[in-house]
DNA sequence: ATATATTTTGAACAATGTTCATTTTCAACC
DNA sequence: GGTTGAAAATGAACATTGTTCAAAATATAT
């Protein structure tokens, strides 16, 4: 059943998405999805939850060795994962709740999990620095390469080619930590 | 009726936008407002025509004496625009048609224009490099101050306060400038 | 004043999230 | 096997909201 809005969703869009359709593809009736779900939000959040689970499990995988590596290696993964599911991440960022019923908890805490990852490779980079400024600019970085890959994916606003998303992102990782004062060779090779 | 629907949009969201609400506000029936904009999208697109025409003055009026200053001035401008209007802005770039009509071609222009508002201090900055690199350069660095501030001003997300976002964003914009190879003292005094 | 065109209206319709009394299913017990 | 009571599933009915369009109201022309 979630399999089956996950579908709806990833192909059509948010928007699409009714629960009628749902019920019909599950072969149950409407009301088994309020029972399963209590509303529509809640199919919706159950989804979205998979959602930002799956892309941490793939940016947690990013090999961390080399901390330049991994900063690239994530942004590279997350672009692979908003291109391969552009309406997914739409959802999970751009759905907002009935009424102002408050973000769930969960969720809140797994973006900011996924937030974090780009906070031990900057301390890494930048051992010197406060760690609290660094989880500032590590956030900050983590908000650029999201803006870059979700305005950039966007296909009403002629889209750039993943291909090309992916050059560009390589460079601006490279070009913001040269800004940092990091020597990308020196990096890439030494230490640990 | 623009202004009503504007002002709906603004407090509350473009969720709890209503056709009927922006009639009765306006004191005129329902079907005055489809006559007027045709159906709900022409209603929000126009309210996001003058967003995007309102954002578009004010980054305009940005002073371009000094190039550095300006992409500073630019990405403050944005801030304050978005902290001011974060709904507004939203309902912009988050906005889905019905079925999947085209995204307005005027919206996409005078977005483009915005974007490219950083073309010019940037070429200035780097007057060696390929003046279409140069345009790729600008759009990301857009982007990148998009995402800084629109996942920096997300509620849901523990929201970083304006100010404390103004600071970090300077400190992108100059981070960034720094890794490009330009050198910030002297662009802020001298040449022009 | 009459006729014609234009604009405005809002009742009716369609799509869709939601509820809940009813039915069905299932498990436990005798 | 039959009885009983809890648990789960059902879908008709409802509420909200975008949309339509024939009719009414208004304006314009002659």
């Amino acid at each position: 059943m979630i399999e089956i809005a996950r579908g709806l969703i990833a192909t059509n869009g948010l928007r699409s998405l009714k629960v009628r359709d749902v019920a019909e593809a599950a072969d149950c009736s409407i009301g088994s999805v309020y029972n399963e779900f209590g509303d529509f939000d809640g199919l919706i959040l159950t989804v979205n939850r998979e959602t930002v689970r799956a892309l941490t499990a793939r940016l947690v995988a990013v090999p961390a060795e080399d901390p330049v590596r991994q900063l690239h290696g994530l942004a590279e993964t997350y672009l692979a994962f908003a291109a391969d599911h552009a309406n997914l991440l739409r959802s999970l960022f751009e759905h907002r709740m009935e009424d102002d019923r408050p973000f769930p908890e969960d969720i809140l805490l797994m973006v900011m999990q996924a937030f974090a990852l780009m906070h031990e490779p900057m301390v890494r980079l930048l051992p010197d620095r406060n760690p609290e400024e660094v989880a500032l600019l590590a956030r900050m970085m983590f908000s650029a390469v999201h803006g870059i890959i979700s305005l950039g994916l966007e296909e009403r606003m002629v889209a750039v080619p993943p291909e090309k998303l992916r050059q560009q992102l390589a460079q601006f990782v490279d070009t913001h930590l040269v800004g940092l004062g990091i020597s990308l060779d020196k990096a890439r090779d030494g230490e640990v």
